[in-house]
DNA sequence: TGTACATCAGTGAACGCGCGTTCACTGATGTAC
DNA sequence: TGTACATCAGTGAACGCGCGTTCACTGATGTAC
């Protein structure tokens, strides 16, 4: 339309969106490993060539993916822990937050679950990186917290490592599951971290 | 080499073994959802056309490797509780149980982490089953013990979901982790299962 | 502002290749007598 | 035991098809003057 600068570079982003969202899209009915260049341009609308111009070869994509579906947990955390209350208040709070993030961030959780374990080597290890940085992120949380006074911080590590656990398995779990299925998960999940709170408290640590 | 009957299906048999021992090794590198008819045949040393006398397709074989991967659990959890002793005891016994088995059928268990959110229906379907069964198994277990009396049952069931999940997490990394690493896995899962064990002690049921 | 040239995201055709499935077949194993 | 026939696990060739990657190209955007 005008001069203005910058719009090629818009447009190349929104070709790389419509790529990852392509990708996203597939991925409802099958693993990353078995993804393919020309389905996800084609998918994409795009030309397969003009992949190329985005990413280096799929698991690059991949890759992209997942700093894209973690980076909003970092968010999550904070929020969940911002509450005020007692513990089972927090607890209901935090799996509240969990359960809105999967209804609407469906298919990056989808994602997450099935290639934490998943063929393509370089993102699982992107997953296990930024799940690692997560779990430091609760670990620095629980420390703060009046119940882990005189804690040692192995022991604040292997609770904070439990709840992030958890909490991916909870994720994984509801993104799969219809409404009904989902209460129960998210009743189970509460209970199971009460139990969890309740072995924290009397936990002796040195 | 004589007319013994039943030469003919120990033969069949064998070539069966060979494409499921195939898929296994394959999949060491890749997904499920990524893996090839042909590929598998290569391996097993056989034409393609003769993977059809076994399976009728490839997540047919998929569905025959969860039966196989997870009939070995339910001797493991026998033998997990099967210790005498305190709670500490019984958890270090059953987390040697859990080890000694990822490092026995690695495949196997490489196998079920993967494609316990894998992008193939009904493999994925085949091992939540099965985990399901696993399930109340364990929460037999634990109510024949005596710190569940006067549980209510549901609670029970939650607390195994907590074990098994915990378990087959546990076993997951385990899977994929060298021996130092190993190490610090195992030793994590046993401070968390105590913390659990602790919560359990003080959780009230009605 | 207008013009001439540079950049580069995206195209479309082409390549060699391995895929899943089918088919008529072969030959060892099994069975009836 | 020997013979004649039936079964069926596994073969090898063939099929049409979509794959990932490369290439010279086009034309809109950006830049220098």
């Amino acid at each position: 339309m005008s001069h203005t600068p910058g719009v090629r570079e818009a447009q190349k982003q929104q070709s790389r969106r419509a790529l990852m969202d392509a990708a996203l899209q597939l991925l409802e009915h099958q693993s990353f490993s078995g993804l393919g260049m020309r389905e996800v341009t084609r998918e994409a609308g795009m030309s397969p060539a003009g992949f190329y111009r985005h990413f280096r070869d799929l698991s690059d994509l991949g890759v992209a993916l997942v700093e894209e579906a973690l980076a909003s947990l970092h968010g999550m955390v904070r929020a969940a822990f911002a509450e005020q209350g007692d513990t089972d208040e927090l607890i209901d709070h935090a799996v509240d937050v969990i359960a809105d993030h999967v209804r609407r961030h469906r298919a990056h959780i989808r994602f997450i679950a099935r290639e934490r374990f998943g063929g393509v080597r370089p993102v699982r290890e992107a997953i296990a990186a930024e799940l690692e940085d997560f779990t430091d992120e609760v670990a620095r949380e629980l420390a703060s917290q009046a119940a882990s006074s005189g804690w040692n911080p192995e022991d604040v590590r292997m609770v904070a490592r439990l709840y992030v656990d958890h909490m991916v398995l909870t994720a994984a779990a509801l993104q799969e599951a219809d409404a009904e299925t989902a209460e129960r998960i998210i009743a189970t999940a509460r209970r199971q971290l009460r139990l969890v709170s309740l072995g924290r408290r009397h936990w002796t640590s040195g």
